[in-house]
RNA sequence: GCUGCCAUCGUCUAGUUGGUUAGGACACCGGCCUUUCACGUCGGCAACGCGGGUUCGAGUCCCGCUGGCAGUACCA
């Protein structure tokens, strides 16, 4: 590789960037920054018609937000701009042209509606899925089949018209996928795709090749649904005389359950996002979830995602993207489509939370604390973060004890039930007098303290702790008691025994 | 239908020059730890789609079959 590597992420604003899209931006990113090359941001926005504003923010957000910054893109143009393809409407008709010129390309007036029919006509024939190519092309209006003078008259008429790559006949078209090897397909397979349609735009696959061809792109690096479209891409480059960029074509992301593409409607169903970041539909209003909003952190979105398909031959499974850029490959990335899997997901989440440090957790629940209305001191809520991160995948789970903010309004039945004897409430006030007792409420004073009150008076664990728990916690279960009082306080622990005595007495009776 | 791609535990995968008790992780199940839950730890369950070759030897190479997926638009 002399050239210097440059690769681009090429989406078409019609909607929320879904994982396997995000993907494919992560894998042309780690490869890029391997090679030290450059990474693009292209928007392809050549169908007007399925232009959804806020769309292509959303694509840079989540791009952002994933730590995947672009080296050029239509935030920040380098030399080969513009970076958005609407924009770059001029350029492509004379590329169109020169393959007319070169006989590689040709006029075509069939209205929609014409090619509709003769599509209808064919499926009612029970013929194969009809096309637009070698075979057929001679039956259909353009410009090999109507009289130049008749082509002339049509074109300066202001007919609309489109112009189409003219397949050739019986060659074998190659190409050496970095993933798949050499896929050879005979031209006869493909169709005359339109490269510019009536509105005098290209289509993905004109403007793609101009594109890739201007901006120095070296490698193509695309999901799995782009490689039947790679023979004609490489018919392109042929034709336009230029040198093709490397091809990749990387396997889908698949549903969980069954099989096929992972798509919006699998996480509505399945109840994971789908997602990087939550989207409003400007027109439905629907919202679909985000893995952001749901409280994944963005690292580990990152590391797993590069997981779905991708893996470093060995065992180990945490990587920072800086680790990633450096161990990436295409040789790793396999050819089948992966399921994703929400378990792992959640594992990886809890992986990086764990990682956290108390204040930075604390950091990230506080926005949750203020959702809920629950005042609580930085010091405070750092502490508490360190007792739950143990046992919490995401941000929000260290909310779901909420005794540490308030006092229990109700107690654990079951523990009432199963844990609270007759002789509880003497054991407990004697204990409530040896912590009261305690100057310095630390852990390990509470701990030393009740584990000498257990000693003097005989009493095992499980006779004085349940009862213990179940008054300053309302829970049956949890972390360490010393710790969850001394973080509580004295006076705080001694208060809701007092209350939560008097409570459970009256429900006993 | 046609064209192309793909095929190792339920899932993600290691196994890149043929010789492995086919390894790891998630999930699941059990032991230990713990007042309890979680964490941790130890262990268990569990896979080469089928059939032919080539070879002393095939998860690995070849062919066929089956299955799955993708594409089949004036969408990307």
């Amino acid at each position: 590789m002399s050239q210097k590597v440059r690769v681009r992420f090429a989406p078409s604003p019609t909607g929320p960037l879904h994982i396997g899209g995000v993907r494919t931006a992560l894998y042309n990113y780690l490869f890029a920054k391997h090679h030290g090359g450059d990474f693009l941001l292209r928007i392809e926005d050549t169908d007007q018609t399925r232009f959804v504003p806020g769309a292509e923010e959303y694509i840079q957000q989540s791009l952002s937000w994933c730590g995947i910054t672009p080296d050029e893109g239509p935030q920040n143009p380098g030399n080969c701009g513009p970076y958005r393809q609407s924009e770059r409407k001029d350029l492509y008709y004379q590329y169109a042209e020169q393959l007319i010129n070169d006989g590689y390309a040709y006029y075509a007036f069939d209205t929609p509606e014409e090619l509709e029919n003769v599509r209808e006509m064919a499926k009612k024939m029970k013929a194969p899925n009809w096309q637009y190519n070698q075979i057929t092309r001679t039956g259909m209006k353009n410009s090999l089949t109507l009289t130049k003078e008749e082509v002339e008259a049509r074109i300066n008429n202001g007919d609309p018209y489109v112009i189409r790559l003219k397949a050739p006949r019986n060659e074998e078209i190659r190409l050496n996928d970095l993933i798949r090897g050499w896929v050879v397909v005979n031209s006869n397979n493909i169709d005359d795709k339109v490269l510019m349609k009536a509105d005098k735009m290209p289509t993905y696959h004109l403007a793609n090749i101009v594109d890739d061809h201007l901006m120095d792109i070296t490698h193509v690096i695309r999901g799995e649904e782009w490689l039947p479209s790679a023979p004609t891409h490489v018919l392109l480059y042929q034709y336009l005389g230029w040198n093709q960029p490397d091809f990749a074509h990387l396997p889908l992301i698949l549903k969980p359950d069954g099989n096929g593409k992972l798509s919006k409607r699998d996480g509505d169903r399945l109840g994971f996002p789908v997602f990087p970041l939550e989207w409003k539909d400007p027109k439905t209003h629907e919202v679909s979830s985000g893995y952001r909003e749901s409280g994944y952190f963005a690292d580990g979105f990152v590391n797993m995602l590069a997981f779905l398909g991708w893996n470093p031959g060995d065992d180990r499974e945490i990587f920072s993207l800086e680790e990633l850029i450096s161990e990436f490959s295409l040789e790793r990335v396999g050819k089948a489509g992966a399921k994703f899997d929400a378990d792992k997901a959640k594992w990886y989440n809890q992986q990086y939370l764990r990682s956290r440090s108390n204040e930075e957790l604390e950091e990230l629940l506080r926005p949750y604390l203020e959702a809920e209305g629950i005042q609580s001191s930085k010091g405070f809520t750092s502490r508490v973060c360190g007792l739950m991160k143990e046992r919490a995948s995401f941000i929000p789970d260290m909310l779901n004890d909420r005794f540490y903010f308030e006092a229990p309004t109700s107690y654990d039945e079951k523990t009432v039930r199963k844990k609270w004897k007759e002789d509880t409430p003497e054991i407990v006030k004697n204990l409530r007098g040896k912590l009261e007792g305690i100057s310095d409420f630390s852990e390990e004073n509470i701990d030393v303290t009740f584990k000498k009150f257990l000693e003097d008076n005989g009493y095992g664990f499980g006779k004085v702790m349940p009862g213990f728990r179940l008054l300053v916690t309302g829970k049956g279960m949890g972390p360490s008691m010393s710790a969850i009082a001394s973080i509580l306080g004295k006076e705080e622990v001694l208060k809701r025994i007092d209350t939560g005595l008097a409570v459970i007495e009256q429900l006993a009776s």
